[in-house]
DNA sequence: ATCATGTGTGTTATCGATAACTCAAAATTA
DNA sequence: TAATTTTGAGTTATCGATAACACACATGAT
């Protein structure tokens, strides 16, 4: 491997002289400069961040943890988080928890070790307030996306699962439904109880009771508890329309009613949180509360490189990014 | 920061003990060996890995490069690709090239400059040898992934892109079809030339001509240029069908038609490669070649990984892998 | 002519960890 | 009991880069 001594040692120079022309300090002769550009082009040097990291103290690496990397929510707002750190000249480091807290609290011993210069993270639940405590611990800078954890102060960022939740069921109850159920993600998770909060909202505004017989909490990341939805199924007196918290949630749902014989939306209406991106361009479906993603990931890397670079002693920040309702095909009125 | 000089100070021993203990090296006591741990444990103590990296001349940390992070092929394939990695010990630093040289070098020299063990390189086309010869150069070993590069000698996972566009388009003429447009990749992606062949053999082997008029070749990441498709809607005598090289293709395409009016499949059926996942599965509408996603990154992931700890002298392989003809409804026969 | 200032470069110590070597004390063997 | 081996450490050099300081020489001011 080419370090700059063997650049020194052919050009003529010392290490140091050499260091400075890579990072353009001190006083150096345009000659030597010249001189020890050349050579450097000659070995194909290439710095070794590792042993300037060591010295320096940063890495110049920021790293992004998100839930679920099978979801077009989180890809497209790491297209807009790797946008913003690159323009800025960090590397990002992809952390993928698939909403396993274990997972994630190893990729936060990962961020520790490789020193990471700070995180964008998207948290599986409240009970990432331990990983964020760690972070913390060790002065690495934060912002938290897309959920909230009670008991950190930091930037957030999230989108407004309450308006939009309300906005959704305020469709519905618009086509004559009148019982919604909620397949709902994990009450450890901010978004679920907000969206439950929207759910019970429109409700009450509409002069409808909420039916907590209706409401199913599950992973974020799959339906996997069909049982679920067997007992909405065979209810005394069953929903005509689900409210899925998210995008995962819907595609299981409405993959089991299919095994049921049941289809969307005569049998039962569907709408969801998030969508699908491409795939919902081209074959429009889904009736989605969209959020916008790219702008997640644009907005929450934009403060965490302000917090790092800019004023430590900031003040703490919290965006709250509305969603867009797109009525698709899933949802009809009641016959 | 704490560092092992901070432990060995406080548990009365040299670092080197302490780095014995980290370790499981050398001899050391089991008294010493309990008070170095308790104390690593009452300062938090997280390890450096850069300054481990730096003496160790290893990083543990592999590459994964895709060429679109919002394409579901890809992401899944990061899954695969991620879990094995997790699995052997290593991290992983995800890159996106965005189908752009420009940034596919950009991030080649991060890697280099990370020095990290091994690259699980998708390509972006033909041109990327040079990128690939870097790599090399520098001793990185890479699997190359999906797309074969010319000119380079190495391991690499493919799909079946002849066999499985041969599937496509007999699909298509199967359904009456005799006039079916392809809308290809660049010519300059491996892929996208076997993907032609396939094309070209169904239509021999069931006795049509091809005609090169209603080939059109663009970027894989997107369908930009429409007046492309304007050419082949008021082509004399217009295709029936469309072999869409890619899903990204595909939904271009698909807008593009509803655009100008027209439907998929009443006035023209369209087939493409690869699927889009979760959203299929609810509302299965492409009619698609499927190829193995999450295999693509698992084994080339443990290809890599055989190659950076095993023999370096091992001989280089290839593999292919099937693709699954999933037929759906944007096809139909011909009226 | 003398002193201060500026310019270009080199020397040494350091970041945090580990490899290679050393060595005293304890345990074993002859 | 003396010689040898084993055990459980410590010392020093090193990975590749940069910060802080030192310093020779040229230039300009007085």
């Amino acid at each position: 491997m080419i370090t700059i001594y063997d650049i020194a040692e052919k050009a003529g120079v010392s290490a140091m002289t050499v260091s400075r022309v890579i990072n353009n300090t001190g006083r150096i002769s345009e000659a030597t400069r010249k001189r020890v550009r050349k050579v450097m082009e000659e070995l194909h040097y290439i710095p070794n961040s590792m042993a300037r990291s060591l010295v320096l103290q940063k890495t110049k690496i920021l790293s992004l943890l998100i839930t679920d990397i099978t979801n077009p929510f989180y890809t497209t707002l790491a297209r807009g988080a790797e946008d913003t750190a690159l323009r800025a000249g960090y590397r990002l480091l992809f952390a993928n928890s698939d909403e396993d807290y274990a997972k994630e609290k190893d990729y936060v011993d990962m961020m520790l070790s490789t020193r990471v210069d700070g995180v964008l993270f998207a948290p599986t639940g409240d009970h990432s307030l331990e990983n964020l405590l760690q972070l913390r611990k060790h002065n690495i800078p934060f912002v938290v996306l897309d959920r909230e954890i009670p008991g950190i102060d930091a930037d957030v960022v999230l989108g407004d699962s309450k308006e939009g939740a309300r906005k959704l069921v305020e469709h519905l109850i618009g086509l004559g439904h009148r019982r919604i159920a909620m397949i709902n993600g994990s009450p450890d998770v901010s978004t679920a109880r907000l969206r439950y909060t929207g759910y019970r909202e429109a409700h009450l505004l509409n002069g409808l009771t909420v039916e907590d017989s209706l409401v199913v909490h599950m992973n974020y990341r799959d339906f996997h508890d069909e049982s679920a939805l067997d007992a909405l199924i065979h209810h005394e007196d069953p929903p005509t329309a689900i409210f899925a918290a998210n995008n995962m949630l819907a595609v299981g749902v409405i993959q089991a009613l299919r095994k049921r014989g049941m289809q969307v939306p005569r049998d039962v209406s569907v709408v969801c949180f998030d969508d699908f991106g491409h795939a919902e361009a081209i074959n429009p479906f889904l009736t989605a509360a969209a959020q916008p993603a790219y702008q997640f990931g644009a907005l929450g890397m934009q403060l965490l490189i302000e917090r790092i670079e800019g004023d430590a002693a900031l003040e703490n920040r919290k965006m709250i990014l509305p969603s867009e309702l797109l009525i698709r095909s899933s949802t009809q009125a009641v016959q």
